[in-house]
DNA sequence: CTGAAAGCGCTTACAG
DNA sequence: CTGAAAGCGCTTACAG
């Protein structure tokens, strides 16, 4: 019945059925309530009486009612979502600590999705992410990325980043620890082999988690006294292909040969591996490797490989802990949370 | 002004902002026009006079206004989003795939998130997904998993489904040619091993993918005269694990010991490799190894292991390329693509 | 070229 | 315990 507030009434204007999916007001009409109640026994059961509660579910099912998320969102600005965002999806870096995070998501009640902020152009990063839609976000920012950081800034969400340096005022922040256990493996290293034979081939130079190991390797052959040591650093990628290619051409021109390699990421040392047993130079015995990550390919290389151990999933469960933390209290205090690695000695070195 | 229509005038009775984001009326009270302009000159802006649009896009700016995507998403019914299904996010197999999927989606104007599948209990699937907010979905269903098929027919939205066995109307499919290959990479064993001393250590047994390759294998040993090949096949996961665990029993406590493996996939397959060598059983003298995928660890083992390679990028590209051409045009006749592979023999056989 | 107004499908304060 | 109605922030047919 149409309100006479509502007069002088038009006639309708277009279909208002985008499909034959059933609508909040075709369950009220089945089980001869209002749309007030059909929501009340989604939201708040106990308001409504139990028959009648009854009688809604039995229609919901009839009709396989599914709420519009879009109404709903409009008005609960919530979703029950969070997401992931990855600088790409390349690697298999990310599996353990999503597998992780969306296990941990789960058990708060959150689906989670995960999208790459691989932008094709100089787009907007807010624009191109479905990020309204989202309760919370955890991002990771490995590389300087102003506009990711700026956006996620001013959509004013929960959110948690992952390997950024830069700070995002009221936002937590998640980082490995990679000096302490770089330091580690260096001083692993040049216990055995003399500090100037040692070499450093690291992953992409602006690479928060690259300059980092860099700098930690640099600092313990300062420590012991190596001559100059910036020429025994290598800026690459994080690729099996890059360890291979360095090493194929460092291991067969020098003069001075690397007799110790530490990688920036275990792939990097795998190449490194392969291309050493091409050339019938013996590791550990001529060569001694150790990689950062702690990954599957470091479990399957041959010799194993010593690797710095990263925990991946302990890292995912703890973003999205920080981040259901903060949406339930937006006043608490950000946090920054340092992730423990651990230097695991195999065959390798 | 509020008009006489509404009348009796109700007090407000809650607070309409919930953050300072602006939102469209803003945009219009600042630039003195009504909404509708405001919104023609996002989504028409032909039909705008260039100086009101110019001043539109100046109160836009001033304001930061970002359309808020459940009022749009309302009406529209479209978000630009394409979603992918996994079962879970575990391992690396998906990385290229996703990747290139992404790059695929941005090229045709839409954005990729990535959901998994993995329900703690028997909770709906369709519930458990943002999927109402998505244009488009592909979901991977290598396992029987009827929820997950109805529910994405329910939603009638465009999808294509990866591996699946089910058919569901209207539906694109893909999958990858497992027979050929599996069929290839066991008469490339049974070439110089006898038939009766293969074995097949693969996956899951309920994977569609782990019985086809399964299957392969016991077709090319019947083929080849061996006798009952059945307690030749092992089930298990797809994991390294599983493969070293077969391989640590199998190796020493079997009377007619495997001289040659077909794997499920390379993580078994190098699980298997591992697990020789530790025997001192060399491979591939007296024991051969094939794997499955050409993964990234299949490229670090040694011997390099012989695989089939699955070409996981062109996988994610031609899905969503099918999702888009249904989006576009939901009438044309849903295809069934097979994803040809190819053995790539390598030292471990 | 522009505006007033209806409508998308929900939720919830208010009033029984 | 339940319903009428306003409102969330957009889009778009209609009428200038």
């Amino acid at each position: 019945m149409r309100s006479v507030y509502n007069t002088p009434v038009k006639k309708k204007r277009r279909s208002t059925r985008f499909s034959t999916a059933s609508v909040i007001s075709d369950v009220a009409d089945r089980a001869g309530v209002s749309t007030a109640t059909v929501s009340r026994v989604i939201n708040s059961p106990e308001l409504v009486a139990d028959a009648t509660a009854e009688r809604v579910r039995r229609a919901m099912d009839e009709l396989d009612y599914r709420p519009n998320l879009f109404a709903k969102g409009l008005i609960t600005r919530s979703t029950g979502v969070l997401g992931v965002i990855l600088p790409d999806f390349h690697g298999e870096f990310y599996g353990a600590l999503l597998q992780a995070a969306d296990a941990e998501a789960r058990r708060a009640g959150y689906n989670l999705i995960v999208a790459s902020d691989a932008r094709p152009d100089s787009a907007d990063a807010a624009q191109s992410l479905p990020v309204h839609f989202l309760d919370g976000v955890i991002a990771f920012v490995p590389f300087p990325n102003d506009a990711l950081v700026r956006s996620i800034g001013d959509l004013s969400i929960s959110a948690v980043l992952i390997d950024a340096q830069q700070e995002l005022e009221g936002t937590d922040r998640s980082s490995i620890d990679n000096t302490s256990c770089a330091t580690a493996a260096v001083r692993h290293l040049v216990e055995r082999t003399d500090a100037d034979d040692c070499f450093h081939v690291g992953g992409p130079e602006t690479n928060y988690d690259s300059i980092d190991r860099a700098e930690a390797f640099r600092a313990v052959l300062r420590e012991r006294g190596a001559s100059g040591s910036d020429d025994r650093v290598a800026s690459g990628e994080f690729s099996i292909d890059w360890g291979y290619r360095w090493a194929l051409d460092t291991l067969t021109t020098r003069t001075g040969r690397p007799t110790a390699v530490f990688a920036g990421n275990d792939d990097i040392a795998v190449g490194v591996l392969n291309a050493a047993r091409q050339l019938g130079v013996a590791c550990p015995d001529r060569l001694r490797i150790v990689g950062f990550d702690g990954s599957r390919v470091s479990a399957a290389s041959s010799p194993k490989l010593s690797t710095v151990q990263v925990p991946l999933a302990e890292i995912g469960t703890k973003a999205v802990q920080m981040c259901v933390r903060h949406i339930a209290d937006p006043t608490i205090n950000p946090s920054h949370a340092v992730v423990p690695t651990r230097l695991a000695v195999h065959a390798s070195s």
